[in-house]
DNA sequence: CCGATTATCTGACTACAGTCAGAGAATGGA
DNA sequence: TCCATTCTCTGACTGTAGTCAGATAATCGG
């Protein structure tokens, strides 16, 4: 990674926050602490309970209670016992509180606008298109991979995810059972690999590896959220198999898939894997590919 | 200014900030206060004076004395009156001070080398044009234009600059006694007006407006710093004219430029001047533009 | 029904980031 | 020379953003 690149992200960084945090300090907040406002914030038309706020923003829990004490005095939340369960206690914005959010939401909008008004119009429509760039290359570079237990809660759901997916997209439907199975046991080391790949906490992908033999593992199980795609997380699943699979000394890599997952054969064969002759009798496969000196 | 694109500045900014403000917790001050790390970065390898760190950071002098008591019992930072005068004093980094300076820098490499190191080498190049994208566009929306006396210091310093550049351009020099002139008066209203474009409180660019009757004026003065050129500043300043000039009641605007300055010309062009015959005899002028109906 | 757990609240505390009012020493200009 | 100004420092203060240790009440599980 060249020292040309860590220094454009660096100018970037201090660039982009002093610039935001300059005009933040004019518009935003004045005169009501920050943590009230984004209390106020979180809290939002529909109403929390209060343990869900303190979740939500990882806040101490009598750091919450006294900033909550101190909105109810400004009259801009009430709260009350919740109906099922008396020691949750639920918070609501009063009118005044709505007021106030709206207000914010005002100035914050005033803040974006005070971005765009000095460009002219081409400017503005680059600054949108470099914007979302960065946003999904950020999102991109959030994202986490990692071994785990293929029986975990979140492995189990993104396999649910990814069987739903499947049974959506062959043309005869998908029913487990009658593919060649991946347990549990198969995934989990020695016998195999499981890796979950996540966004800020949230599953998004998952993929496994299915040692056959001392040279040979199946990459077994690729799936991306749909609303993950194109951030190049299928890609680094791969990848990480491939070390995993390194390690351990394999040296061929072999998976089976369905002819309407086209975009996934364009991965594996960008990955270096080429299409070979069926090596399992899969039913619900279309093309066979492998890879050697991994 | 369409909401859509108010929306995805909100939600770059979230983002950004966010996502940079995660990583400075995880990587840097850990347990030194902001404040004293911001110093110690200021104060820099060659040492200031005590003045000039309050006025670059905007501190209270009592403030920035106590952080740098701090500073001095940790070891990092050396005082002593300057040299040229007793009151001042000057503050320079002790060898451990170095130290923590380069240790900050490491970890900031390390946080900008950790937004990286999860992406593919054409996602890095594509966000590293990204980010440059926005860098510019940023600083092009934060350069704002204002009214102003011409004998104004920061007035004075950009009309030195503009002739400088024009001795430098124009294959025969410039001489400004040659030229027809514009000074102070002609350029004050009511007889005409001067503006400054400042980028964070330093004057990039000027340009004039001369007044020759109630119905015609004279664009004059119209320079951009070199690095500040591709902004948008130069017709930012043009807008900015006409719109004075149009308040003013005049309708028709005209200017003469020299040959060697295509870019103004192509500015000139674009912004609905057209080339017309010389209406005075400027040595130093090979075109003449008109806009009517501004 | 009892003991453990959960959700909230209160009180006491800390660190950080400043602001404000003056004091004291050095300097510069009339 | 003297008076105003400049520069730095100290003391006293504020507001924000928390943390930590319990206390209390409601609920859950056996």
């Amino acid at each position: 990674m060249d020292t040309e690149q860590v220094r454009r992200v660096r100018s970037f960084n201090r660039t982009v926050s002093q610039r935001i945090g300059v005009l933040k300090d004019h518009f935003l907040d004045r005169n009501r602490p920050l943590g009230e406002a984004r209390l106020l914030y979180e809290i939002g038309r529909a109403g929390v309970e209060v343990r869900d706020l303190r979740a939500r923003l990882e806040l101490d829990s009598g750091y919450v209670s006294r900033l909550l004490r101190s909105l109810e005095r400004q009259r801009l939340v009430r709260a009350q016992a919740a109906a099922n369960d008396g020691r949750v206690r639920r918070v609501r914005l009063t009118r005044a509180g709505l007021r106030e959010v709206r207000e914010l939401d005002r100035r914050a909008n005033v803040l974006a606008r005070s971005v765009l008004a000095p460009l002219s119009v081409p400017q503005r429509d680059r600054l949108i298109t470099a914007m979302a760039e960065i946003e999904r290359l950020m999102r991109a570079s959030a994202v986490q991979i990692s071994v785990e237990a293929p029986d975990s809660a979140d492995a189990r759901w993104c396999l649910e995810q990814y069987f739903r997916e499947l049974a959506g997209r062959f043309e005869t439907g998908f029913d487990p059972a009658k593919s060649i199975p991946a347990n549990a046991d198969e995934l989990t080391p020695p016998a195999g690999v499981f890796v979950v790949a996540r966004l800020g906490g949230r599953p998004i992908g998952c993929g496994a590896l299915k040692l056959k033999d001392r040279m040979i593992a199946e990459i077994k199980r690729m799936w991306v959220a749909a609303d993950a795609r194109g951030l190049g997380v299928g890609r680094r699943i791969l990848e990480m198999l491939e070390t995993r699979a390194r390690d351990l000394g394999v040296s061929t890599l072999r998976l089976e898939t369905n002819r309407t997952l086209e975009e996934a054969q364009a991965l594996y064969r960008s990955c270096g894997y080429v299409e070979v002759e069926p090596f399992n009798d899969e039913p619900y496969a279309h093309h066979w590919f492998e890879k050697t000196r991994i």
